[in-house]
DNA sequence: TGTACATCAGTGAACGCGCGTTCACTGATGTAC
DNA sequence: TGTACATCAGTGAACGCGCGTTCACTGATGTAC
């Protein structure tokens, strides 16, 4: 029964999409109310009519924000493996990408938010823990079969660890060495699996 | 010429000192003038006596904060030593241990506040970086000799993902296993050197 | 098809609160003679 | 050693501002007949 959405329910989306990506750049802070429903060319009004409350958008946002991150993931790697590459090589070389360096407003919410996911309310926090358990999902399932127990844990660590010192260090060449040593790394320890064909 | 710090400079430290505490327990915006004077027992009256601005306290803060917790690591591998640990396994041994993902307040900065830096203003950022800097030196410092160059930013990058994904994840089963899992790739995986007298 | 009315989504002013910052003042400490 | 004064560290009230939240209202959409 996928009925077409009403007026509201498109406003709640653009709502949601655009504090998904306000999110990601500037922080759980950095979400409020009367800035994002501004973005999202409406006035604050009528954000109540909306969400019980700024928490309640921000646990959505962060929900909206790893679907968005995993899609962008799963496509790269379909794309990754329809040019010839393994799985893992793909997630690597696109989570660890200068793209995804540059740009957290688009990317995966946990290296975005890590830091802050503790200190959050529970709602939101319990949205995060989601989200993490969803990134380990997905490098699980693209780390070849044979892999010992708690690799998927080593390998996003690594690459949440590798993308936030570098945006830390900024966009520049320290920032870039950091990232380049932890795919050359991780390529080299994990890629055990070819693709089939090879 | 080392003078006795005036009464003055005595409270100023005890201000950086608590700011350090609370910066790592609440992160960037948690640290209030008003909040950070109360806790030093003093008015906020007085802070821009000490400080030209919140956002000289917190670089000063994230400093201290960095000095804290190198000569901590630094102490845990001497003790690691004397025991007859290789300085990097007791490096690891610190870094991952269940005391530093409950107590990111007395740990490393660059884990506890890792995704905020890029967010923050320019005198912060680059005593952020600085952090950063100081914590890869200590790894390298730490590592066997022979080690590939990168081996330091692979390290640093996922002992810092895995403190934070853990402490996301909560201090339970599964933060645990988290932080387990990674200790012991790091361990089999780059604890090459034996210490002297093996 | 057209009119009357109810419902709905969004507006904009207002609120209480906490924050960083400023400043006139006070009481304690230290110095000059 | 004792008194008079200058300097210093800290106090507490006040400010302007931005935030989350509330609410009476408006204009548009949809429904009944």
């Amino acid at each position: 029964m996928e009925t077409t959405p009403t007026r509201k329910q498109q406003t709640h989306d653009r709502i949601v999409d655009t504090a998904a990506r306000v999110l990601r750049e500037t922080g759980f802070q950095g979400v409020g109310v009367a800035d994002i429903m501004k973005r999202a060319g409406l006035t604050h009004g009528g954000f109540y009519a909306h969400f019980p409350s700024r928490d309640a958008l921000v646990a959505e946002a962060l929900e909206r924000a790893g679907e968005d991150s995993r899609l962008r993931l799963e496509r790269a790697i379909a794309a990754g493996e329809a040019k010839g590459a393994s799985r893992f090589r793909a997630l690597v070389e696109s989570y660890l990408s200068e793209r995804h360096l540059k740009c957290p407003e688009s990317g995966c919410p946990v290296a975005a938010l890590g830091s802050e996911i503790p200190r959050q309310g529970e709602a939101v926090r319990e949205a995060a823990q989601a989200r993490v358990a969803s990134l380990l999902t997905a490098v699980e399932s693209a780390l070849g079969s044979g892999q010992p127990v708690g690799t998927a844990a080593v390998v996003t660590a690594q690459m949440v660890g590798a993308l936030q010192i570098a945006r830390a260090l900024g966009d520049n060449a320290s920032g870039r060495r950091q990232l380049a040593a932890c795919r050359q790394f991780l390529l080299e320890q994990f890629e055990s699996e070819r693709p089939a064909g090879r």
